[in-house]
DNA sequence: GTCACTTCCTTCGATTTCGAAGATAAGGGG
DNA sequence: CCCCTTATCTTCGAAATCGAAGGAAGTGAC
């Protein structure tokens, strides 16, 4: 059931494009990959013998003959992907072309430590595989975001601040135990960075910043996940101003997490004697427009909108795009885009586009699944 | 004499890597290329055929036979590269590897307008193609550094603070009247990054600060200059925290730059009764332990290393380069160690360096030929 | 000095890739 | 409806690239 794609080089450059959408057609292939357009058509006779590629109908005419369009096989693969968050996972199964075919969320709570929540994260991949995927189509990936830094070198978690008994923790290694296979393990806004870049095909800098319980921020820099030493994006424990000072868990004062986070406004609102689970009720309660909520939520844009405007100002992104779950709070948006249009460089806003993200709550899981095409695409 | 090189796709990949010194032999080539050793043996013999390359004796053997060491032919041609400041220009020519041919500083006040000064290099530039380089050796592009920020799809200067009279103003189309050859014209820091770049080969990420007159700040990532929308790097008009209100140029209040440049040093020197003409001036100064100087270099160090925790934590650089005049103040980089040491996450600060520019006064003209040889090797 | 081993470079036949030309399949007039 | 234009895809000889094999030129051990 288990296999690694048997493509290389140029072959994995054209699945690659046809499973991101940017291909369709031979022509565009060709088009896109620089190749001649016989090599294409030789190579995609050889796809499509492999069972990876699929000829589907014809697309629309741009003036002469129609494409025949190109699908990646339904028989290509799977990937099985998870989202692991402080109190549940989510996590289901997407083809290569990022399509989910079964995504859901389990309650999962992360200080149990990584031993036991890996593990029934893979017992939850094997139970959706045996319900969804027939036999026959492989499992081609696995891939898991976590709540902190991940070292790239060594795919080990790192110095992550919500995530007790996880420190040095070598997650792919022990899921490559269970799995032969390429094996992704991503902080979760880089994931969900990634996922994002998918929604903005045309732009090729992004900043996605997750307002959720912590506040995150992934980094894509020429369409690609900008890493960095592994904690590249990082932007809560950034120094805010402020007249009091707060000791934020990092054992720094007045970081951005420590007054703009979902967390910091769960704690604020119970001060005003209002409690709140978690961050999606704040978001009620600013729909419900309880004065409180909206001023602190308006509060935290504003704080996070003085530091993005250093950062828009020296990585001049194209677009900033503002997910997690507290970004469904209107006035988080409008606080963080009038605080960067004040005070950036004319330059820097020209054309800049401040938005909420576009790829949803499955943006980290869709995420996993692009850079997993990658990671199996590269040349092996 | 001009000539566009007759190079194209992967023939000029080749020469690229003879010429940024990653390669100095067919099997180091063959090697980094990805091509066979036997498609290299034959490139290069054309490449030689050619006259831009050429055979240099041997290089050391690695236990084996020893290499034949491969070097761009003298003939190959040179660039013409100038670096504008407010009141000068370096200028001069380098070969296509960037060692420098002959490079001297002029007077030039850059208030005179886009015409006459462009005017001006270029003469200075046919006047030195005539004295130092043979009618035979062909100049191969033109580039130029400008205080203020390039919009690279137009190489446009726009909304520069310095530069009365250049707004908006074709630079590139300007300069291609009169040279019809790849024209590269880029702004300074960013220049200076990418010269600074070639001494750091093992390293892909990093921020050069350029502490002169301004503050400016040229970031490469993953190995290449990132440009953002043409305003990339800018951390001069990041707002810091302060006690007063000062208002910078930009209009806004309290900018770094309004505290820690070159021209603020000057500025709060002479209110002490202490005349300086250039930021090289206050570097004396502190070298003769002149404690107001010094205690504002120290000053403005940790101001600029405030402004870069921000960064470092977002960027997550390998290398932070600290360039441009006032950094050969040595309290000027260690309080910038200071501030980034101590406020940075431990993660991005591992294995990061801090450290003193290495490309010297000419960084910016190394860079201009480094990013002049990439255009004029794009495939055509 | 000789022998084993390593690295560098070239030779040469096999394979891949290219690109021009043509076949296929549309849409849009008159 | 027929021709003209446009675009997609395939065919086939030419050109490039590859890779295995081997020669060339070293190093180091005995």
């Amino acid at each position: 059931m288990n296999q690694r794609l048997p493509v290389q080089g140029a072959h994995g450059d054209l699945l690659r494009l046809v499973a991101t959408g940017k291909a369709e057609s031979r022509a565009e292939l060709s088009r896109l990959s620089g190749l001649a357009a016989s090599s294409v058509s030789l190579r995609v006779e050889e796809l499509i013998d492999a069972g990876l590629l699929a000829e589907e109908g014809s697309g629309t005419s741009r003036g002469g003959r129609r494409p025949r369009r190109l699908r990646l096989a339904p028989t290509a693969g799977v990937l099985a992907v998870a989202d692991l968050g402080a109190h549940h996972a989510r996590l289901g199964l997407v083809d290569l072309s990022g399509t989910p075919l079964v995504i859901e969320e389990r309650p999962c709570d992360i200080a149990d430590g990584p031993q036991a929540t890996l593990d029934r994260v893979a017992d939850a991949f094997d139970e959706l595989l045996a319900e969804h995927v027939p036999r026959s189509v492989p499992l081609r990936g696995i891939g898991t975001g976590v709540p902190g830094p991940v070292d790239p070198a060594t795919l080990r978690v790192v110095t992550p601040s919500r995530m007790p008994g996880w420190n040095g923790f070598p997650v792919a290694d022990h899921l490559a135990a269970r799995y032969d296979l390429p094996i992704l393990v991503e902080n979760d806004a880089n994931l969900m960075a990634a996922g994002e870049a998918r929604w903005w095909p045309d732009r090729q800098n992004l900043m996605v910043v997750k307002a959720g319980t912590g506040i995150g921020c992934g980094v894509i820099v020429n369409g690609r996940l900008h890493r960095g030493r592994g904690a590249a994006g990082d932007i809560s424990h950034v120094r805010v101003s402020s007249d009091s000072s707060v000791i934020c868990a990092c054992g720094h004062p007045d970081c951005l997490e420590a007054y703009a986070s979902g967390a910091a406004l769960t704690a604020a609102l119970a001060e005003a004697g209002i409690a709140v689970e978690r961050p999606a009720d704040i978001v009620g309660l600013v729909h419900d427009a309880v004065p409180e909520a909206t001023s602190l939520v308006r509060n935290a844009g504003r704080r996070i909108g003085e530091v993005l405007t250093v950062l828009v100002n020296f990585f001049n992104p194209d677009v900033v795009a503002v997910g997690g779950s507290l970004s469904a709070a209107e006035p988080l948006i409008t606080s963080i885009r009038a605080a960067v249009w004040e005070r950036c460089l004319p330059l820097a806003t020209r054309d800049l586009e401040i938005a909420p993200a576009r790829a949803g709550r499955d943006a980290a899981l869709l995420g996993a699944g692009s850079l997993l095409l990658e990671a199996a695409l590269a040349t092996p």
